[in-house]
DNA sequence: TTTTGTTCGTAAGGTCTACTAACAAACATG
DNA sequence: CATGTTTGTTAGTAGACCTTACGAACAAAA
């Protein structure tokens, strides 16, 4: 008997009801305010489903009329919907700062409209209780109804929300949308930082459907989107490249213990502490293409093998872009065939330092809304 | 304006059917024969509705009844219903041979119950022909309705089956399932070798949900699994690990031009020439070694980022099995981060040479059926 | 042997979803 | 002003699954 497969789950009226009311909010979404009839004819329901649909929506208090559109030809004018982009906000957190935690209210659009952000504690109660208190003081900033809590948190992060494995916080198995929704009430979904981070730019920064996005920070951290669907990995901890080893001639000491990781070459301090050891200008160049040449080393088989078409990378711009991102668009190019991949671009995020927290927001509107 | 998402479509009612009727069909085939109500235990539908889709299945021949089952406690006897194994075929090809086209007739299971095999001829106008002649002998040897027929081609291959390259047969854009259709008038599913391969090992080889495998041949190609879902690629070229470069340090020179390909470490022929330059049995496993470890220079990036749980070689067993495997596996727990990683398996495929028509089966199961 | 309780499969009726058909309202144009 | 177009709604229909109810067939206890 072959083997037993993924346990899929029926499938009822509701949930394709539930797919549509999705649709519908996804394409105001992605092509803003029209009429119901341009909905009818975007999506392909009917007219009188798509009234149906809205009529719900505006009830949710989700979309909103907009007025009569100016008639530009024959037929009786549009009424014009539109999410009521304004009625909601999303509160959306990032702990993977090296010393504070961020949080922002943000729209549905994910522009940051509200900042607060508080020092990251040592212990890992303190940090739990910060994350709290942090949320509760965004809560009272919302000036709105809050669609829900987004969470990028560093270290590996489960599909329900259990932090089980963060050591720069201390954490281990720590429920933490669990925690949140008994604090506030709301909502929450967590993720790993990197994981987010590729979905902000997945959703607003305009990547394509396979996109590999590269954190430099404190560490390396990465998350990954192919055919429009973020991956997980067996054990919640896909992305996490920072302590693979690169190249096959030893490297620089990791604090891991091991020779040569990723992340002996490219993290933050790393880089910054090569940059103060070099003397001259032509030298700091140096070492940076170095350092973009072993992530190109790294990257390459992932290149390969998921036929990534888009790396995006995400940091200090005065370390990554330039000489450091240059050379890893030519590693890679070197190393993989180039009759697919030379379309491969490497780029910076234009997603700047508030990456995660609009990550986190998209977070919400998926996992809401049904939007990304 | 955020991006325009991945352009989502409506799910009517009649989509939810489909998708329960599979439900019913993938239950059988994993967990076997069972009465109505076990499959309404097993689903979650109610067995009024388990009635209905499995009288439209018994309708459609896809399912039947076997007969009651003895009682074994209170109630009335059940009556077991099953797939109807024997009653439909599948049609399956592997043109990924060096010099052979091979075909087969499966069942469902993916049994199979008849071979055929044709010379590959050299030019793309024959080998295309050879491919109809093929399946042409196949449908003959049927005895049962075909449910389809899958095609594992070398190369990329998109997804309407449309073979964009594959050199080694002179095929660029070959557009090899409508060809199929037209000629033989049956549904045909096309995919790269290897992408074939990995769900032969998915389905009938018991692999996890997030699984790699490796085919060793003339070249070196590979299939990812993740979260039980087939990944293509931006340019359906997932997989395609054969012509990255392995190491920093240089290595042997490969066909396509670089230096330290995958594919010039480990494919068939370089290694039998290795094996035959040995002098020494020793000298021999070292070859083996050296080659596996490379295998896992280039793996390492791959588990990292995808966090692979599982990954699988397919090849000659006299090669891949033992030392080779061994040092791919040395070399991947040395080069990631162990913490998470210590429990990937590398082990060669149990499916042996007919890997790739398995594959091809349980791409008609999974396109006609919706089982996988 | 009779009674009781269980399980199986089916029948009848209800709810939900989206569809088709038809229509009034509101506009541009000849 | 008549005509045609477009919008959004009303009314009715078909499909899908649900709940409720029931007869059939059995085991176990009285």
């Amino acid at each position: 008997m072959p083997r037993r497969g993924l346990r899929r789950v029926k499938v009822l009226p509701e949930h394709a009801r539930a797919h549509n009311r999705s649709l519908v909010l996804q394409t105001l979404f992605h092509d803003g305010a029209m009429s119901r009839a341009d909905l009818s004819r975007e999506t392909g329901l009917t007219r009188v489903t798509i009234s149906d649909l809205v009529a719900e929506l505006i009830g949710d208090g989700l979309v909103a009329e907009l007025g009569i559109r100016e008639a530009s030809g024959p037929g009786k004018p549009a009424m014009v919907v539109d999410l009521d982009r304004a009625g909601r906000r999303i509160l959306g957190m990032d702990l993977s700062g090296p010393d504070r935690f961020l949080g922002a209210i943000l729209t549905l659009d994910g522009d940051i409209v509200a900042r607060h952000e508080i020092p990251a504690p040592r212990g890992a109660e303190d940090a739990r209780d910060a994350v709290i208190e942090l949320a509760r003081r965004l809560v009272a900033d919302a000036h709105a109804p809050i669609l829900g809590i987004g969470v990028g948190s560093p270290g590996v992060v489960d599909n329900d929300g259990v932090v089980l494995s963060a050591p720069g916080l201390g954490w281990t198995q720590v429920p933490l949308r669990s925690i949140l929704e008994d604090a506030l009430a709301l909502p929450v979904l967590v993720a790993n930082d990197a994981n987010a981070a590729v979905l902000a730019e997945y959703t607003f920064g305009g990547a394509g459907d396979d996109v590999v996005l590269v954190k430099v920070g404190r560490g390396v951290g990465s998350g990954l989107v192919s055919a429009g669907q973020p991956m997980r990995g067996a054990h919640f901890a896909a992305g996490e490249i920072g302590h693979v080893t690169v190249g096959t001639d030893g490297g620089p000491q990791c604090a891991c213990g091991k020779v040569g990781c990723l992340e002996a070459w490219l993290s933050v301090p790393a880089l910054t502490a090569r940059m103060a050891d070099a003397e001259t200008a032509a030298d700091r160049e140096q070492q940076l293409r170095d350092a973009g040449e072993r992530l190109g080393i790294a990257l390459a088989p992932i290149v390969g093998a998921l036929d990534v078409s888009e790396i995006v990378l995400s940091g200090p711009d005065e370390l990554l872009a330039g000489p450091l991102a240059e050379a890893t668009v030519e590693t890679i190019r070197t190393r993989t065939l180039a009759r697919f991949h030379d379309g491969v671009r490497v780029r910076m995020t234009a997603q700047g330092q508030d990456i995660v927290l609009r990550g986190a927001a998209v977070m919400v509107l998926s996992g809401q809304l049904g939007v990304s």
